[in-house]
DNA sequence: CTCAGGTGCTTCGAATTCGAAGCACTACTT
DNA sequence: AAGTAGTGCTTCGAATTCGAAGCACCTGAG
């Protein structure tokens, strides 16, 4: 896609690389969100919610960790627990130490959904995502793709956006 | 994110390429995202577009070839190409062998834009991105990302779909 | 304490997204 | 040539998404 002629002699494999990376990571997200609709009427981003719930300690968290987790907006994270609390998978409570928190619990039937979903989202990747691939690449995949989402968590916080005011 | 304890013994090589992957393709497509807006009015998707079309040969493409380069549902195309068109940097005209088809052609203005944008595109991958990176691991990402995406492209043409092919 | 500014979350409205249904046309079968 | 199935795109309604604005609370300076 647009390796345009006429420009700056930019890396190809970089390119190469974030290509494919966009690619894969819109078509593997697709077909696991249609897995995921099927095995538990989740959506995508209800999932990422409830795994990063079930994977805290206490199966809590606050919502702008669970905002920054899943790379996602305020109001639509408030939007998403909303429903997810509707539907008995999470509970909302006051957080301990700041009265403005919101903590966000996985319930039991949220973790059933969880185990229920999960060996069909593993089936998923297995066959989509890893399958071709060597032991060998994956640990360098893995390697690789964690350093860059480290690189990227220190560098910008988010660009240029300092909340209101200020401009 | 939710590695169960009671789940089967999964690659957590596997499994961490995954989240790894996910959370990248996220964070950078926010970060570009925002780079495109403000250097060109170009959502993501209308980028995509129009590299797309700007990498064909003579400019332009039907309207599923577009859907399918950048996985994207149809009506949703419908209406971008929409807002791309309003904004002159497409235009629509039928296809030549397919009374049904509609051929998408990038704009004089639509290249402009294009070559307005891609330099900060090529700086926010880069420092965003790649930076982190040495060239190996840049071209072991290529490789290996491109690999799985050939992969992915063979193997199921989208899922269990009534509509697509016989079922 | 009191005020100003900052943070956590929700509400609101607008834009985007998707799937299902519809329309027009093509392709295959007889 | 007619009939049936399949394809290409758009329209439609519903769901999701985001940013801006609002509210409640916290924090730091006086």
């Amino acid at each position: 896609m647009a390796e345009e002629e006429t420009l700056p002699p930019l890396d190809p494999a970089g390119l190469g690389a974030y290509f494919a990376l966009i690619e894969v990571s819109s078509l593997l997200r697709h077909t696991v969100e249609q897995q995921l609709l099927d095995a538990g009427d989740l959506s995508y981003v209800q999932f990422q919610l409830l795994a990063t719930l079930g994977d805290a300690p206490d199966g809590s968290r606050r919502m702008t960790e669970l905002a920054d987790g899943v790379v996602y907006s305020r109001s639509g994270l408030t939007y998403q627990v909303g429903l997810l609390e509707k539907a008995g998978l999470v509970t909302r409570g006051p957080s301990a130490d700041d009265d403005r928190g919101v903590t966000v619990s996985i319930t039991e039937a949220g973790r059933d959904v969880l185990a229920k979903v999960f060996p069909g989202h593993i089936d998923v990747l297995r066959q989509l995502f890893l399958a071709p691939l060597a032991r060998k690449d994956i640990e360098s995949l893995a390697r690789i793709l964690t350093d860059v989402r480290d690189h990227m968590r220190t560098v910008p916080p988010r660009s240029a956006k300092p909340r209101r005011k200020s401009g």
